[in-house]
DNA sequence: CATAAATAATTTGTATACAAAAATAAAACG
DNA sequence: CGTTTTATTTTTGTATACAAATTATTTATG
């Protein structure tokens, strides 16, 4: 069994909130979400404190959970930190960065490239496998977990990012550039494309939400 | 009530993770905690759960969890972070702050100096309390909210922060110092300031580490 | 004797039931 | 009427009991 039950769950229930599938704005219902997925609530509950904890519920009331609103100045600060931290991280791994990985990287684009018509999530998800696998390397777990969870929050918003503007393409083909210079060991050059890798998506994304949520 | 049960097990459990008063290296079991701290094993693996995503505690096996060892990369890295992160919070907050938030922090920071003989993981706290009266102004809960998590991770470390070097006194001026460019809204200096305030308690946290764990 | 397979023990995961708390509705009071 | 208090309902928090999974131990086998 490689994936736990649990795990499906909060799969779900993240594919449910992606796809506006459950109330905003208002508090979840364990019994009403324990119905639905034909759980009791502790499993519920267990997968409700991780996804507040991964930043994609926030507190409703004295004790209850809701559905976090997006808002553009969050998706800002996110990925501002981005543009701080994974350059760091990127640094680290170079080195470390063989052969394999870089195949396992590559492996990765494709699937990205010929599957466009995956669902969303699972998109944004190949996006994140793409990166970790670069990351990985480094050898850092603190600065990968913060990586990891700042990911997980820009995950909130993958229904905008792929939406309107054909940003997929454009994100290939930056990937495309980044693994190119990580396999000539260039570091600088790595550092100046996930810089704009990551500039781009946010400055795109903050944009689409400032002028239309 | 304005602490919740489930908060002081929380409290309880940090508490006793520092003081060494529980097994490192191998898996913590939830009937033994729940013996424990006299509770049911529901609350414990909802704090276990808590702890592990703040970083205290780390898988274990397939399904346990451990305490976190620590290590001089973690703290290096989450001090670099830090010293990445936390000037952009301050620099948004401080247009916002007030003459309440200024004395809000001069209440804290007159408890950290008075009650020098309190618990450590009390002074921690206290600390992070002056940091985050701060920040908080800058109405960035993206920002914030990762900011408050490396403050998290951080406070693991707090038993070497001021075990030996008599770092406490150092802290203290510079916390002055911030506060003072604050209030006279020069934003470069307490800029400065803070980044000095993070790379020392990183350098020396780290250095420490490095030479006698 | 080392390794693998099977079994037994322990430990975690989840359902159900009940207690505590919070949210809502109703009643009392100005 | 609007506001505060009290009562009712709903919802969450926790204990207990049992199922599933993991870990440890034993037994079998080369």
């Amino acid at each position: 069994m490689q994936l736990k039950k649990i795990d499906n769950l909060y799969i779900q229930l993240k594919r449910d909130i992606v796809h506006g599938a459950l109330p905003q704005g208002q508090a979840l219902k364990q019994t009403q979400l324990a119905m639905r997925y034909g759980v009791s609530r502790i499993p519920i509950r267990d997968t409700l404190q991780r996804l507040k904890n991964e930043g994609w519920l926030v507190n409703h009331g004295k004790s209850g959970v809701m559905i976090r609103p997006l808002n553009a100045n969050d998706a800002e600060d996110l990925y501002l930190m981005r543009l701080h931290i994974e350059p760091m991280l990127l640094a680290h791994a170079i080195p470390n960065i063989n052969f394999e990985t870089l195949g396992k990287a590559k492996d990765i684009l494709q699937q990205l490239q010929t599957n466009e018509q995956r669902d969303i999530l699972q998109q944004g998800e190949l996006n994140w496998q793409f990166h970790r696998c670069l990351y990985l390397p480094a050898q850092r777990p603190a600065l990968f977990e913060t990586v990891a969870q700042l990911h997980r929050l820009c995950g909130r918003y993958i229904g905008f990012q792929e939406m309107k503007l054909d940003y997929l393409p454009h994100s290939q083909d930056e990937h495309k550039a980044l693994l190119i210079a990580i396999s000539t060991q260039d570091s600088q050059e790595a550092n100046r494309v996930l810089n704009e890798h990551i500039r781009i998506a946010g400055e795109q994304l903050v944009n689409y939400l400032r002028h239309s949520v």
